[in-house]
RNA sequence: GCGAAAGUGGCGGAAUUGGUAGACGCGCUGGAUUUAGGUUCCAGUGCCGCAAGGCGUGAGAGUUCGAGUCUCUCCUUUCGCACCA
């Protein structure tokens, strides 16, 4: 319906975008902090982290830095419950895309606890396994740590040794697979339960992004811990053991139990021995939140999200700074702030970010001199809630309207498996977000989801950039559209990825074609009769039953299989199965009629234009997009008799028709008097006979 | 490392609830039509074997009358996350 069509660089979309930007900041959801960015100093611009390639610019190949910027975000981080528990909901959604949203979300229990410092002060971390507290033997926190910062003020040895760490790579990959290194910081942390002095480490792997920074280390159970231990010489203590003592413990060599949680039980942790995991974890967090020295705490490994980017092409984030009064959203009255199109690109930057014309303004509030902000929303605003503007693309009085009530949830949401995470994860949120704002009245914006697989060709994605494309218009100067769509729903389920074959296009074709002729065959031979179903003989029947039986299963694999593959399948089936009719006229002509309406039309939804052609020439009324799914006939699915398998010890010996109301008796004896069956059972006893009616005997014999 | 999915003929794939493995299509082989090639039509096509039959769903075990399907161990591939405390 392209009365609906939308372009989200509209200013009329993306004017509401703004407007409920400036109500997100107005409820505190949406605020502006520091935060790193992959910055191209060559390039003068912000580079996404799938811009750098083994820490180099994806465009100019020069070492990409880390650089902190202050950015705009949304507090995704206040919905993770949320959009955690409401996964559940989601039963029509593949479990595979549910399972990576939940791993993204990262919910994790655990304890917040401080540590004293010797020199007054304290440090606070974050453990799921407060149950080893009384193994931790020393701390380990990260270079940004504040505590590291000022250490290294009168430690020259260590501020060396970060400044040696940092100056390696900077690349996601290279981080990961750095070895572990750390150095003491001379300072010592108070254990909050005994009150013993453990030295404070600071090491590579700690991620000053998570928690807080700092990690109590218990190296006699935690697998990472105890390798830096053993490499640093710190103590390693072990303070849990195998309820069934059917191991030893050899601090010196790590073995997979030492991290177990499920029958394992405390030791040498003073009043806190003999405890299994939850016991364990209750009585010292219990301790601590008595003492004031700590609380259970839930965590999420979710980050808020930051929605600036330094780029010209996007939204303008509606703000204006003010000495005065600071970030202010820019009035209602007063959007769109559009994205000015006459601009100079220098090929550096952003040109907005130097058109004084643009960012020269007065506060809204105090009517002060004022600065907008040439940040631009990450498109990932835009693509988070288009759906529902699609029920009301036109209203230039409201972001949504009683419309957008109306059509959503989405009953069917169709995207790449490569949107599993972010997009989806980021209109869930936001459509959280407008629901609280009264927008809409349901929970969750997608209730059905197919993720389709990639068109691969020669074993490779099919792009641009690798130049392996196929050009639909060839294709389509060739064979046609419904060659290529009919091919590529039935080379592979949706959900898979698709091999492209010329070949397979060429088979397709070919099937076309012959349906194509199949109808002019059967018009030459002049109009059929009546149906008279009752009057039908054998291979008639037969026909009609595979009609009915390709309408049955073509129906459930388009709805709820959503298998195209095999309905395609189906129909060629049927189609074959109509060349067993004996002639061209009388009943075979009026079952051949039948079964070649109900192809039309369950080809319609992938072969649109040959259906088209030939629905009318078929006697069909109106246009086949319009006519209603051919009706099910129960009565032509009966059947007089059923082939039966007849197996002896689980190998298949004999074939034989067996009445369709024969009980399990008559087929018993039906299947022990096959001639092949007495060839295999001779000489032995029949210890058993299964029957499974309408399928198979086994005779189990010795 | 963690999480997930997958592994079936020469190829893409089917087998939906534990019940005939290989539907459907491609390719290939033979035949008909054609001066010839292509198109079209007919027949055949998992492997071994003349046949009877045997073997066969990544490997190995197990459960079962019966396993591509369920359980365990292992291998391989793909995808996602990647030092998450």
């Amino acid at each position: 319906d392209w009365d609906r069509e939308v372009a989200t660089c509209h200013p009329e979309y993306y004017r509401w975008e703004q407007w409920f930007f400036t109500k997100l900041f107005e409820k505190g959801l949406a605020y502006k902090k520091m935060a790193e960015v992959n910055w191209c100093e060559t390039d003068q611009t912000v580079l996404a982290n799938e811009q750098v390639v083994d820490g180099c610019c994806w465009r100019c190949d020069n070492p990409v830095e880390r650089r902190e910027m202050a950015q705009w975000f949304i507090k995704i981080t206040d919905y993770a419950q949320e959009l955690l528990d409401d996964l559940d909901q989601l039963d029509q959604w593949p479990e595979q895309v549910r399972i990576m949203q939940r791993n993204w979300i990262g919910r994790s229990e655990g304890v917040n606890l401080r540590f004293g410092l010797e020199d007054g002060g304290e440090i606070e971390v974050y453990t799921t396994r407060p149950d080893t507290l009384m193994g931790a033997t020393y701390m380990a926190v990260a270079f940004q740590h504040p505590l590291v910062q000022q250490a290294v003020q009168n430690n020259p040895e260590l501020a060396a040794f970060i400044e040696a760490q940092s100056s390696g790579g900077v690349s996601e990959a290279e981080l990961a697979t750095m070895e572990k290194v750390g150095a003491d910081t001379g300072l010592k942390a108070i254990h909050p339960l005994t009150g013993e002095t453990i030295p404070i480490w600071t090491a590579n792997f700690v991620l000053m992004s998570y928690g807080s920074g700092a990690v109590m280390s218990v190296p006699g159970h935690d697998e990472r811990d105890h390798a830096f231990a053993s490499k640093y010489g710190l103590p390693i203590v072990q303070v849990i053991a195998k309820n069934d003592a059917g191991f030893e413990y050899d601090a010196g060599s790590w073995q997979d139990w030492y991290a177990d949680k499920a029958d394992v039980i405390t030791v040498n942790s003073g009043d806190f021995d003999g405890l299994d995991f939850q016991a364990a974890f209750d009585a010292i967090a219990d301790h601590l939140e008595a003492q004031g020295k700590g609380e259970r705490t839930v965590n999420f490994r979710l980050r808020d999200w930051g929605v600036s980017r330094q780029r010209y092409w996007g939204a303008p984030i509606p703000i204006i700074y003010c000495d005065g009064c600071g970030a202010v959203p820019v009035p209602e009255a007063d959007l769109p702030v559009v994205l000015p199109t006459e601009v100079v690109f220098e090929g550096v930057g952003s040109p907005i970010k130097k058109m004084p014309e643009f960012y020269e303004t007065r506060c809204p509030k105090c009517g002060a001199a004022a600065t907008r902000e040439t940040d631009t929303f990450d498109t990932f605003m835009e693509s988070s809630w288009y759906y529902a503007r699609y029920c009301c693309p036109r209203n230039d009085q409201a972001m949504l309207d009683d419309e957008a009530n109306y059509w959503t949830p989405v009953d069917q949401y169709i995207g790449g498996i490569e949107h599993a995470i972010l997009h989806l994860l980021y209109a869930r949120f936001y459509h959280k977000l407008m629901r609280d704002e009264g927008l809409v009245n349901s929970d969750e914006p997608f209730s059905r989801l197919l993720t389709q697989g990639m068109v691969l060709k020669d074993g490779a994605k099919m792009s641009k950039s690798k130049g392996n494309t196929v050009d639909p218009q060839g294709l389509i100067d060739q064979y046609g559209a419904d060659t290529s769509r009919l091919f590529s729903m039935f080379a592979a389920p949706p959900d898979q990825s698709l091999e492209w074959s010329d070949a397979g296009v060429e088979g397709a074709h070919r099937f076309l074609k012959r349906l194509w002729k199949m109808v002019a065959n059967h018009l030459d031979a002049g109009e059929p009769p009546a149906l008279e179903k009752v009057s039908l003989d054998d291979t008639q029947k037969g026909v009609r039953r595979k009609t009915h039986e390709t309408i049955a299963k073509v129906e459930d694999d388009y709805g709820r299989r959503q298998t195209f593959n095999t309905a395609i399948a189906a129909v060629m089936e049927l189609t074959n199965e109509i060349g067993s009719l004996a002639t061209r006229e009388g009943q075979d002509l009026a079952v051949e009629r039948e079964a070649l309406r109900a192809a039309v039309l369950m080809l319609q939804p992938i072969a649109p234009h040959i259906s088209h052609a030939l629905w009318p020439m078929l006697g069909g009324e109106g246009a086949a997009m319009d006519a209603p799914w051919p009706s099910l006939d129960q009565s032509a699915l009966v059947r007089d008799s059923i082939e039966m398998v007849v197996q002896v010890n689980g190998k298949v010996r004999a074939r034989m028709d067996v009445a369709a109301n024969a009980d399990k008796g008559a087929i018993e004896s039906q299947a022990m008097a096959q001639e092949n069956v007495q060839k295999f059972i001779e000489g032995n006893t029949v210890r058993k006979v299964i029957v499974v009616p309408g399928k198979l005997v086994n005779i189990v014999a010795n």
